[in-house]
DNA sequence: CCGCTGACTTAAA
DNA sequence: ATTTAAGCCAGCG
């Protein structure tokens, strides 16, 4: 079931550690799921549904938050991600290194 | 049932 | 450095 998934999503999500971010490939990768990275963003929008989930720790490949978030943002900052622009963060430097 | 869109990524030209 | 193409899955009209 497509549950499972969101199961395995978000099991990976909640290990990302405070400061740090990851992209949709890489936990798509981590879950067995390359190319399913939509999915991923997919399942997150969902996930809120599923439970309370640091989904804000998730961006894609280039750092660009979520459109349509406004306090993404704010809360990586108070997590303290690094943030190139006010929709864009450093994953250079808080890339969740795996 | 068919086709488009979307919180995406990677590789190649 | 920028643009194109392709791959994958779910939801909606």
């Amino acid at each position: 079931m497509k549950e499972d998934l969101i199961y395995e999503i978000l099991s990976v999500v909640e290990e990302i550690p405070q400061g740090n971010v990851a992209t949709y490939g890489q936990i798509a990768r981590l879950i067995g799921r390359e190319k399913n990275a939509r999915l991923v963003g997919k399942a997150l929008s969902v996930a809120q549904y599923y439970g309370d989930y640091p989904c804000h720790r998730v961006v894609n490949h280039a750092g660009r938050l979520v459109p349509g978030w406004k306090e993404q943002g704010e809360l990586l900052k108070e997590e303290g991600v690094p943030f190139r622009d006010s929709t864009h963060v450093d994953i250079k430097k808080c890339i969740w290194d795996c």
